[in-house]
DNA sequence: CCATTGACCTGAGCGC
DNA sequence: TGCGCTCAGGTCAATG
């Protein structure tokens, strides 16, 4: 389940290993999965850099076009020298004029790229929220869209249009950190717990990146190495609290949260 | 504007 | 062995 940790370990290894690619031919092998409404070619032109906005990934190119694309729960994306046809759930794929190939893998087909104008600006991103590692992401800021919010902590973290990267793993083990129980409405939290969660989402973040993201079902990166992160959560699918209490798993907007009551209040 | 729910999908795991 | 059920969850549209 990639979120902002595993989406940027995935565009760190992309950078490491398809700039400069010229492109020589692009497929899409299941429906839905290669979007270009605007019918862009980008045959003959290199891939300059790749990018990271909240759990998105942007390629950008040398021509007039970039790509957006989408992970969602089970995307991965693979580079190989040569490409195996009877590999199952290859969706799409792009081709290099080295003969390596761009593999877009996904079970679940949610995943998606879409061909975009360079300077196109699309609603998915400009609503998103701030990235929790820049600066713009802070107490002022989380307190101010916290004030009128009624609903639980849980699901207003979960929201990309408040904060964008966070998914149900990160946002577990965030409000494990600060304490603070995932059932709290979002305008009875304190000053000094708001402090906590914009504290505690960055050096979480921080040290999930640095242990190239969390693999627990899904997630691997493009080497399919997987990450390490997971060797260092606390509440995420454990059974039991380092208190001794047992971790609670309940449903909150149908997603799964685990927390322990006795030291999340 | 805000909150809630269902739809989109496939495979793994479980009870019987 | 196999059937049917539940679960996994990111995002968006629809609804109140």
């Amino acid at each position: 389940m990639p979120e902002l940790p595993e989406v940027q370990t995935v565009v760190n290894s992309l950078n490491e290993l398809i700039i400069g690619k010229e492109i020589t031919s692009i497929e899409e092998l299941h429906p839905r999965t290669l979007i270009n409404q605007k019918n862009i070619n980008i045959i003959g032109s290199k891939i300059i850099s790749v990018n990271r906005r909240g759990k998105y990934l942007i390629f950008v190119s040398d021509g007039d076009w970039k790509i957006l694309a989408h992970l969602r729960m089970t995307g991965k994306f693979i580079i190989v020298k040569n490409y195996d046809k009877t590999e199952k759930h290859i969706r799409a794929l792009i081709r290099f004029s080295d003969d390596s190939y761009l593999l877009f893998k996904d079970v679940r087909t949610f995943g998606f790229m879409e061909i975009l104008k360079a300077n196109d600006k699309p609603n998915s991103l400009e609503k998103l929220g701030p990235e929790p590692l820049l600066k713009s992401f802070n107490k002022k800021y989380l307190t101010e869209k916290l004030r009128n919010r009624k609903g639980s902590i849980k699901t207003i973290l979960l929201n990309q249009h408040i904060i964008a990267g966070l998914g149900n793993i990160y946002v577990a083990e965030i409000l494990y950190k600060a304490k603070i129980s995932p059932l709290r409405a979002g305008n009875s939290l304190k000053k000094n717990e708001i402090d906590l969660i914009v504290k505690y989402t960055k050096s979480i973040l921080k040290k999930a990146i640095e242990k190239n993201g969390t693999t627990i079902i899904d997630f691997s990166g493009v080497d399919q190495k997987s990450g390490e992160f997971q060797n260092f959560l606390h509440v995420y699918q454990k059974k039991r609290c380092k208190c001794g209490n047992p971790i609670i798993k309940i449903k909150q907007a149908g997603r799964s949260s685990f927390y322990c009551e006795r030291c999340q209040k």
